[in-house]
DNA sequence: CTACCTTTGAAGGAT
DNA sequence: ATCCTTCAAAGGTAG
């Protein structure tokens, strides 16, 4: 159990959290894009400001206006609207993950409670809408007990036992949603599907809590749960993760129905091992959440746009905000991991047969530049529409690094160094200028930047070519040593890859 | 019908 | 220790 550190990386936290914060410079990015590309962004863009009459008085001009006039509501209020207060549950003090490093108050505002009386800014992802319940499974507040799986008799929850996974109170448990994803269906969909046939649950003696498995069996329906002998877990509970090979993406999309027959003979192993699939992570947390809503205030249907969207937006997330995500997502690691010990990420490699484009070195330079080039068009002008403006400047950068930043970090157990550096701004190229200042709590120990994320930055640089063209600028005049920092690490990139990026830039 | 695109983060293998 | 690759979601798009 890697998340499960005792308690000890209080720090961890605060890293991990900064590792999300990287996004300063994306107003450059838009602005230093290579130079063909920026011609056809200006196309548009001015045809999006021109359309734009009214709105923006404000200096982001374009973007804002452009956005205004297409999300007005949704821009405008994109922090309020998630600002989850954060909740101080007294009660929950006990239950709060042991291994939360981060002061008590801090950790007991772990945004992962929802009153009843509050709506938590997940709801949307986390929800319980009653649909979500099955009829074994009573509302939380109706039975505030768990009954031991082996005796039957109603107990309280432990805190040990609930703590792994959400620091609520006894009472509050059945009023809350719960935060991990794949226990509530999102839009009729489950976060993991479930196979038809039932699951296979590859780690039968694992135990699965009571509390855990009523939060489970919540999100199935009756017949998934009930029928399916075999392949159930003890608890008759499937995980969601748990998707069998032949459908093993999104069962419930139609397309996927229609593709069921397996291509080829039935591969038996394979049929064996019931795909699991990682745990989402803080962004596709938040991802899933936020998407209907951008989706709606948008036009834009085109997923990789809206997660442009959706990745700007994210950094413009306060650190208070990013954190509840990220608490979240490693609440998901620790359930993941505890369900399935023995899994691991490597197991799911191959199951997707894409790979994509990477920069190999082998791609030329024209194809590189013209691909991203037509990325940059085709996605970038919708983004301006929809997308909050860049507020790098906004919230994260402006608030200083609290503590519960900190707490934030949900990795935390990860490496520390990663966590230590702010290499988000690395990483960003973005890091731009900006970052420097507020965000760089980073008196970490190492030096370079890449910590968690290492290959984040070399995947993006190269995959977009703004940031990177932005790149240059920001890095000729480094003067903190954290820029010297960046720097260094981009300079690996520009070792790593640098012909076709040098090639571009120069286009 | 399938892979790609796009985003960030996590994990693990490779160096 | 660092870097690189892959996958997680998702839905339009292109081949």
């Amino acid at each position: 159990m890697p998340q499960l550190n005792g308690g000890g990386g209080d720090d961890l936290g605060a890293n991990d959290e900064m590792i999300s914060f990287k996004d300063e410079g994306e107003q450059e990015e838009k602005i230093s894009e290579d130079v063909s590309a920026e011609r056809d962004l200006d196309d548009v863009k001015s045809s999006l400001v021109n359309e734009s009459e009214n709105n923006s008085s404000s200096s982001d001009s374009e973007v804002i206006s452009a956005l205004s006039h297409v999300a007005v509501p949704f821009l405008l209020a994109p922090v309020p609207a998630y600002e989850w207060p954060l909740l101080d549950v007294p009660g929950s003090a006990g239950l709060k993950d042991p291994r939360s490093p981060t002061p008590g108050h801090l950790s007991n505002k772990v945004p992962v409670v929802q009153h009843a009386h509050h709506i938590h800014p997940l709801s949307s992802l986390i929800s319980y809408s009653n649909e979500h319940f099955s009829p074994g499974t009573p509302p939380g507040h109706l039975s505030p007990e768990i009954l031991d799986p082996k005796t039957g008799i109603p107990r309280t929850p432990h805190p040990s036992e609930l703590s792994p996974y959400y620091p609520l109170s006894p009472g509050a448990v059945g009023q809350l949603s719960h935060p991990l994803g794949w226990l509530v269906p999102q839009q009729g969909q489950p976060m993991y599907s479930i196979p038809p046939g039932g699951f296979r649950h590859p780690y039968p003696a694992l135990a699965m809590n009571a509390s855990m498995s009523s939060l489970v069996s919540s999100r199935f329906s009756p017949h998934m749960v009930t029928h399916s002998p075999h392949g159930l877990h003890q608890t008759g509970i499937p995980h969601p993760a748990i998707v069998s090979p032949a459908i093993k993406q999104e069962p419930l999309k139609p397309r996927v129905f229609g593709r069921r027959k397996s291509p080829g003979p039935p591969k038996k192993e394979e049929d064996k091992k019931p795909h699991i699939k990682k745990p989402l992570n803080a962004f596709m947390l938040y991802m899933k959440e936020m998407r209907a809503k951008v989706v709606a205030e948008c036009t834009l249907k085109e997923s990789a746009a809206i997660n442009q969207i959706l990745g700007r937006r994210w950094h413009s997330l306060s650190r208070e905000e990013q954190a509840k995500y990220y608490e979240l997502a490693r609440k998901e690691r620790q359930l993941h991991s505890q369900l399935y010990p023995g899994w691991s990420a490597r197991d799911n490699y191959g199951k997707r047969k894409k790979r994509k484009r990477d920069n190999k070195p082998d791609s030329t330079p024209e194809d590189f530049s013209i691909r991203n080039k037509k990325q940059c068009v085709q996605y970038l002008p919708p983004e301006k529409m929809c997308d909050s403006p860049a507020s790098s400047h906004g919230s994260m950068l402006d608030s200083p690094a609290t503590p519960s930043a900190a707490l934030a970090s949900p990795a935390a157990p990860a490496t520390h160094s990663e966590q230590a550096q702010p290499l988000s701004l690395t990483t960003k190229a973005s890091s731009s200028s900006t970052s420097s200042s507020s965000s760089s709590p980073s008196s970490s120990s190492s030096s370079v930047p890449m910590g968690s994320s290492g290959s984040q930055p070399t995947t993006p640089v190269l995959s977009r070519p703004i940031p990177f063209a932005s790149l240059h600028p920001s890095m000729l005049s480094p003067p903190s040593p954290f820029h010297q920092a960046a720097l260094h690490s981009h300079h690996a990139l520009f070792q790593s890859q640098p012909l076709s990026l040098v090639t571009k830039s120069n286009d």
